[in-house]
DNA sequence: TTATCATTCAAACGTTCGTTTGAATTTCTT
DNA sequence: AAGAAATTCAAACGAACGTTTGAATGATAA
């Protein structure tokens, strides 16, 4: 029962949850081998079979032990907001905001490995794995459905429908935003101090969003329900 | 010179790369093997090294196919704009419209494979292979240059560092919409028949991209240039 | 027809993949 | 200290990967 033996039980798992974050983002889930993972993680390669049983299974692992943390802290922020809200309604910025937050406060983690995680996840959604894509719906569900509700009740008057797709553009900027602005540069002018900039840039998304999900109805939908 | 020699001499060059299109969407640019293209294009399995030379080069070609057109109607839809304005400043939606509406085109054209190439193009963005997200940049900046100068010249007011970002965040919201939404279901209630309505999709992504390019400027960006 | 070029083909190349095995080693329990 | 259980290890497994080869087949032009 020396220091070692209380952790160390389930270091090697750690280890491995460690390099695979890492080397999942750098080479994508079929890119990096598990000859790679191992020998970053500086264990064996037989180690991911034994603890975790397949490949398969440690990206689900991967997934879920940022995932499920992460999605509870969303609920948690909103939980906070409604009560500080007292029954009142409350402002849909402020809903953002909770969502946003919680994905900056990881951005900025560059320690802990939240920011590897955060860029990884942006890629899943659109992963050719079918499983994978399968799992991620299925982590994201249940604080997706209370905030669908949180906006439903501070936004009476629109229209469920278009309710769910202005989340799902919401959703799509902050994932790219996340994912693919050091990946990938579209568009030239960035400043590259600014991209980590958690407050700066959780300003800006919160604006841009909160004038997305309050903008006038278009002319499409009012044509639709007369139809 | 029969009728059969006119196109067939780069017929198998197009039954590989509409085959790639295909496959590579569902099973990415990794997953997707020489014996799944060949097998499904029809063709010898050497016939990808023999007439593009790898596998790399056939990812390449698969994505300039489209990508070169699309981006040149782009500009062409924003050539027309100006040339409606007769040097009158632009509507911001309209930018937004003239960008977005050439991508929902694809979208619609489900025989030609424009759909599937949409769905693949989001992959693209934040694909584990720096030499892919590099070509899709380069491929990208001329237009990207064009439609950046375009809202400026009707935003004068805008700070072009907030406008880099907005267009980042506009970027985002079409690429995610176009490629997840129906290989991901984070937010149930989408009616499955609206998803390839291009017109309504049209009209629910413009009007919510515009108020998020109009949006108040951040309480952040006023703090900065304050600091 | 004959010579020339482009294309297709079956077969094999060497490499790397995820996984499994059984023995060696460490850790925990009694 | 001795036995049981958990973990690590080197080595090998068969399968699939992208690519190459050289002969066979097709089209083209002299």
């Amino acid at each position: 029962m020396n220091l070692r033996s209380v952790k160390p039980v389930r270091e090697t798992q750690i280890r491995i949850l460690d390099a695979a974050e890492e080397l999942f983002l750098q080479h994508g889930f079929e890119g990096a081998s598990m000859r790679m993972l191992t020998a970053r993680a500086g264990v064996n390669l037989a180690a991911v079979n034994y603890h975790f049983g397949s490949k398969d299974a440690l990206i689900e692992a991967v997934l879920r032990r940022r995932l499920d943390p992460m999605n509870a802290s969303r609920v948690a922020a909103l939980d906070r907001l409604e009560a500080e809200a007292a029954g009142r309604a409350l402002d849909p910025a402020a809903i953002i905001g909770a969502f946003v937050g919680t994905s900056l406060r990881m951005i900025e983690d560059a320690r802990g490995g939240g920011r590897n995680f955060i860029r990884l996840l942006g890629r899943t959604y659109t992963d050719p794995d079918k499983r994978i894509r399968a799992l991620i719906g299925q982590l994201y569900a249940p604080a997706m459905e209370r905030y669908k509700a949180a906006f439903q009740r501070a936004l009476p008057d629109l229209p469920a429908e278009e309710l769910v797709w202005r989340m799902h553009f919401m959703f799509g900027t902050l994932s790219y935003t996340l994912a693919a602005t050091d990946t990938v540069q579209l568009i030239a002018g960035c400043k590259p101090e600014d991209r980590y900039d958690a407050r700066l840039l959780e300003a800006r998304l919160t604006a841009f969003l909160a004038a997305g999900l309050l903008a006038p109805l278009p002319n499409g939908a009012a044509v639709r329900k007369a139809a």
